[in-house]
DNA sequence: ACAATTATGCTCAAAGTGAGTATAAATAAG
DNA sequence: CTTATTTATACTCACTTTGAGCATAATTGT
């Protein structure tokens, strides 16, 4: 945000678009292949401001010609300026700023192309069968090892990544990301030369450019958005049982939640209404719930915030 | 988002600061004043992205230098790129792309220069002393008229408006701007071509170039980011009362609170510790408090959500 | 018919929240 | 210097929300 030199820099905007779905008892997101590029990367492209009037209008339909998608939600994240950052190797200089944006698709609206687990970049956010090994076996040793050149970083590291009395805030993923990248535990940082040593064990499947990073970002702001807008019904079907309703949220946040309470919650929140139908599964069959466009008093789904309560798991 | 046509676009990146500090009972922003225009506008200017490595860092120079205040919290808020729209009179082609954020400072860090009341431009969203009159007054009848041509807005202006049985979420700043701004009540409209004729009152003091958007964006992100993150305290003196904390909260989200409980609240978070010393005032003297650098478990002030309760006001 | 499985209803205690009463410690006024 | 006024702080109480679990219902598979 320099004043004067009012030259001509030649900025490229990019938007790249974080596209999630909940498919077959996954998280996934919209991810694309490069030739002779093992790691994956989001679809995204140019901005061109004299052709389309906002971003989120000309992104929903880029992505539906182009990358074959219905978007339910379109969501701005967040505009990344870094240099020196993410740059690919062979990567112009014009290759500046990058806008994420999070958008969220039906299961049936998702066209073909290839869906990948978001979790296989994320393992250590996947709580959904307990704490992650990953954890204490590799991440916070080598993250306390870091810590001793580091230590103005160790009031964060608590915070992130839960230690002593606080809490695992399910929302910090973007936090925990970048910690993880600053201390050289992510392969990508090696690839940017913000670290001289390779990483002692990859940390999840690398991507190309900060696509991680907006990756990251979107599934923080999911997190959080859910607990007080009523996002996750753009990732479920038009009728849906409240067993699914709960499966999609717990793949989101990343826990497992308490059935009856999970229930309770939902119900009383004015978001669903029962159609007469059910569904038939193995045991007692479902009824079948739709979304309320927002007819009643939309309240937050705060409980929906992970207990840092007593024991565990699921009950029954 | 479109692919191809790669060629020079030209484009330039500002970035414009939506600066707030809490003083003598107003919640102000730093404002600047352009000869010839009567309308005031935020601290502004390009991104030069070859001179700086992010933008959070340059940001925090530039106002330092050039607007002279010491910024504690800075946040980034959004990214606008609407064209045909906020643009100014004899503005240049190149101006397409800004990038706001939100900036908190102390009022001891402030420097000289001039600072505005926020709320005389969004006067329907401080009910401090009530609600606002010119809600009634004004805004829903005009609202109702021009949701007679246009009823697909009917759920938003529910919604954010807290009509019928939904409540007036203090959060949704942006959604009300925007709706006022479509239908013609905000001046900026009018300027922008949006609309022929001129609205039938002012509502608020308009600002140059897109700037009431990014303060209604600024606001409504510090009102949500008060109820889960302690940034409260960037707006607060070292040492503090909890009357002056919970005067500043109410200056932020606009309403009264209790003092009883939200002196519990506060108190139990853990986020403040009580030095010994006291401040006079007129009545008892109040014990001082320090903010606690995070060594307790951070819990959300989640009670700082406005009660939809009974009753109203202030207690004794 | 019975086991397994999934859905749903209900209870209960602990914690959190809205609203108020009561008391304490100053200053300003008579 | 005694009293009214003002502000701060402590405590109560009813009500709601939340975590956890028990109990029952309605299916399918054997």
């Amino acid at each position: 945000m320099p004043m004067s030199d009012s030259g001509n820099t030649d900025i490229l905007i990019d938007i790249s678009t974080a596209i999630l779905r909940a498919h077959e008892g996954e998280l996934q997101f919209r991810a694309l292949e490069d030739a002779g590029e093992s790691a994956k990367r989001l679809p995204f492209g140019p901005f061109m401001p004299h052709r389309h009037r906002t971003m989120e209008i000309s992104l929903r339909q880029w992505v539906r010609e182009q990358v074959g998608v219905d978007l339910a939600h379109v969501e701005q994240l967040y505009t990344f300026a870094d240099q020196g950052r993410y740059r690919s190797g062979e990567s112009d200089e014009r290759h500046v700023v990058s806008v994420g944006y999070l958008a969220l698709a039906r299961a049936e609206d998702a066209g073909g192309g290839a869906w990948n687990n978001l979790y296989r970049h994320f393992p250590w956010e996947d709580w959904r069968t307990g704490r992650p090994d990953v954890l204490d076996a590799v991440i916070l040793p080598a993250l306390d090892n870091w810590l001793g050149r580091h230590d103005h970083a160790a009031e964060r590291v608590r915070l992130a990544f839960g230690r002593n009395e606080a809490q695992w805030d399910e929302e910090f993923v973007l936090e925990r990301y970048e910690l993880l990248y600053q201390a050289g535990l992510i392969e990508e940082a090696v690839r940017d030369g913000r670290i001289t040593s390779p990483p002692q064990e990859a940390l999840g499947a690398p991507m190309q450019l900060d696509h991680r990073r907006i990756l990251a970002t979107a599934l923080g702001r999911l997190r959080g958005k859910l607990k007080y807008r009523p996002v996750l019904f753009d990732l479920m079907p038009d009728r849906f049982t409240l067993r699914a309703l709960q499966e999609t949220t717990e793949l989101v946040i990343g826990t497992s939640l308490h059935k009856q309470n999970f229930r309770r919650l939902v119900e009383k929140s004015g978001f669903v209404e029962a159609t007469g139908e059910t569904s038939r599964t193995r045991g007692r069959p479902a009824e079948l719930f739709r979304f309320r466009h927002g007819n009643r008093a939309d309240r937050p789904l705060a409980g929906l915030r992970v207990s840092g309560g007593r024991k565990t798991g699921r009950t029954s």
